[in-house]
Formats: C-alpha cells, structure tokens, sequence
DNA sequence: AATTCGGGGCG
DNA sequence: CGCCCAGAATT
C-alpha cells in the first residue's frame, strides 16, 4: 500500500472539491429531511438522473409532514421512471414513522438514521455528516473505486466481505473538522475525476501517490467481479379494454414492481403463447372470451432490468360488457379511464406500450 | 455471504 | 446492443 499521509489525502480532495463541484440544490441546506430525500433517491442512481425527481419531490413535498400524508400511489407515481421503488415505499414509511413517533424530527446520530427503513450504511453516514457534521464516512461506489486506486486495494468491491477492509480505511480518513466537506468531496472526485472508464489521471491533484497511477494498475483497479447473466422471463399480458378504459392491477409482494399497476400477466418460458391456451385460461378464470374480440398480439417489448431480461407481448381484449365480480376479485384486476391510468404509478415497460399503443399521450 | 430489487447512459 | 453503474433488504 502506497505510503499516503492521510491528512494530505483529505486535504487535497477538499482543495479540489471547491474548484470543481457541481451546484447542486441538497448541498445548499442542512435540513435533514431535505438531505435524507436526496439521498434516498441518489442509491443507485446518477446525479443527472436523479436532480429532475429531488426537484418534483422537494416541490411536491416541502416538509416530511407532507410526504407522510401523500397516498402511496401519488408517491410511487411520483417515483415512477427511477427504479428500485421499495426505496419510494420505504421512505414513504419513514416520513409517516418520523411524524408520528419522532414529532416530525429525523434521529441526529447515525446509529439513530440507520434503524430507519430504507436508510442503511451508506444514507446513514451522508445524513450524519451532511446535516449534523458527524465524523462518519460515507462508502459509495466511488469511494470503493477512489480508496481501490489511490491505495492500492485488489479485494473485490462486488463482495460484501470485502466491505470491512474499505471502511475500516474510509473511516481512518474522515477529517474531524469538516466531515461533511471531505465526504462531499470524496464523492465528488470519484464521479467527476476518479471515473470508472476513463479516469482523468493527468490533471489528478493525487497523481504522485496513487498507486494504480504510479503502478500502471489504474485499468485494473477496482477489482470487480461480474454479476451472473440476468434471467430471462416471457410476459404475456392481456389488456382487457371496455369502452375506452381498461383493467388493470396493482402489483403484489414478491417479485418485481412492488405497488405498481400492469394488466392481466401470463408467464410462461417461451415467447409464444397459443392463443387457445390463452382463451382457455381466460375461460376458466369467468371471463366470457366467447364475447370477446381478440386483436393480434402488440410486437414484442424487450426490457432489460438488473438481473432480470423481460420479453413482453400485449393481447388486447375488446369486452363488450364489464367482468364479472368474481372474476374481479380472483384476478384483482379493477377498471380505469385513461385519466386514471395516467394517474396511476406504472412500470416503464406499461409507460412504453400505453404511449405507443396511443392509449396515453405522455 | 449471496441474491434480489430498475432503469438510463455510454462506447 | 452489450456493458457499466451500485445501496438496502432479504434470504
């Protein structure tokens, strides 16, 4: 390991964060709820991305009083476009937890911060150093790729037992002073300088002591391990339409899109369905198919999530009267307009075929 | 300790 | 179009 004087290290990353960060509105306030909502919508997500939903929210929401009394649907349709959304749910629980039993108060402690769903190490430790100063380091993503390069670390960022080695040596860098600077900073010079492509190692205030740098190791470090090929799934939906509105659900536990609303969803392993299958599926589920005019299915949609590799199809339905009750409550599908569908919080793959399908105009 | 949860950007 | 990015909860 390169022999890095520590204050030096925290001092130059700071001196370099004044000239260089970007003007971005959660570093303008202390206010805890502020910095937790900017967080909380920044895991996993970049800046660009990530600035137009802080906006919509800190609009929307002006206090956690006024989150915590939002439907879940108005958040999540809020949150709609920005993945992950257990994080939309939970920190929808977290405003109405903090109102309740905090009196509207976030904890000041990180030990306080991470009880609250949805807030693990990493948001613990931004929320404490940013809106209370608390001497606690922040370990991101960059700060995995900063810390790997400059010291010299090959143990896997992608494995959770290599998480000790990198805070333990995060947290020895934390200057007392300015906590809240230096791990601004850090992040800062990971996702401007420090990048993961194509590092800007020529104008690097820390060129002489990085040791990828100087052992020619900056393409090699962070090592990271591949994640296993993503699975791929055939969904079938069937768009029952009944005079211009149409059913939909909303999603349950236990698999992807968690509250958010799609249609009627056969899944099977193959990318055709036979159409008889499908009508006698229908049947037996009440819906009168003998009725029913059924259109040729939609081209397919191809949509690509972490681990996950969706083909879709559409089959529309043409009802010319509205399903029974029993069949309503077994398939928990419901009957919107198009108002309400516009309304309601929807996966981007339903976003894509409802606009193409020009039953939205977005 | 490994797996699962989304989606957009880039070369 | 393949590859990259990356925190929290659950298993």
């Amino acid at each position: 390991m390169t022999e890095t004087a520590h204050p030096y290290f925290a001092q130059a990353l700071i001196r370099w964060y004044e000239h260089h960060k970007r003007s971005l509105p959660w570093r303008d306030t202390t206010d805890p709820y502020f910095i937790w909502l900017s967080e909380v919508i920044l895991q996993q997500t970049r800046v660009a991305q990530g600035l137009p939903y802080y906006q919509r929210f800190a609009e929307t929401y002006p206090t956690v009083q006024h989150l915590a009394a939002a439907p879940q649907d108005e958040v999540l349709r809020l949150w709609q476009g920005l993945g992950y959304y257990s994080r939309a749910r939970n920190m929808h629980h977290t405003a109405q937890q903090v109102v309740t039993e905090f009196n509207g108060n976030f904890p000041n402690t990180f030990e306080g911060l991470i009880k609250l769903k949805g807030v693990g190490s990493y948001t613990a430790a931004a929320i404490a150093a940013f809106a209370y100063k608390e001497k606690v380091a922040v370990l991101d993503g960059n700060v995995f790729r900063v810390l790997a390069r400059v010291f010299g670390i090959s143990d896997d960022i992608a494995a959770s037992s290599s998480r000790k080695v990198f805070q333990e040596l995060a947290d020895e860098l934390v200057p007392a002073d300015a906590p809240d600077t230096y791990n601004q900073a850090i992040m800062e010079f990971g996702a401007i300088q420090c990048t993961p492509l194509m590092p800007d190692c020529m104008f690097c205030p820390l060129q002489q002591r990085c040791f990828a740098f100087n052992h020619g190791m900056v393409q090699e470090l962070p090592v990271k391990s591949k994640a296993k090929a993503a699975r791929p799934r055939h969904f079938h939906y069937v768009v029952f339409e009944l005079n211009g509105a149409y059913y939909m659900r909303k999603r349950l536990e236990g698999d992807i899109w968690q509250g958010l609303y799609d249609f009627y969803l056969h899944e099977n392993n193959n990318k055709e369905l036979a159409m008889e299958q499908l009508l006698q599926e229908l049947q037996e589920a009440g819906v009168p198919t003998s009725e029913a005019q059924l259109l040729p299915p939609s081209k397919d949609y191809k949509h690509i999530l972490s681990h996950q590799k969706i083909n879709a199809r559409f089959y529309v339905i043409k009802l010319k009267q509205a399903l029974a009750q029993e069949v309503l409550q077994e398939t928990r599908l419901a009957l919107f307009n198009v108002k309400e569908i516009e309304d309601l919080p929807k996966p981007v793959l339903i976003s894509n075929y409802l606009k193409n399908a020009k039953i939205l105009v977005y």
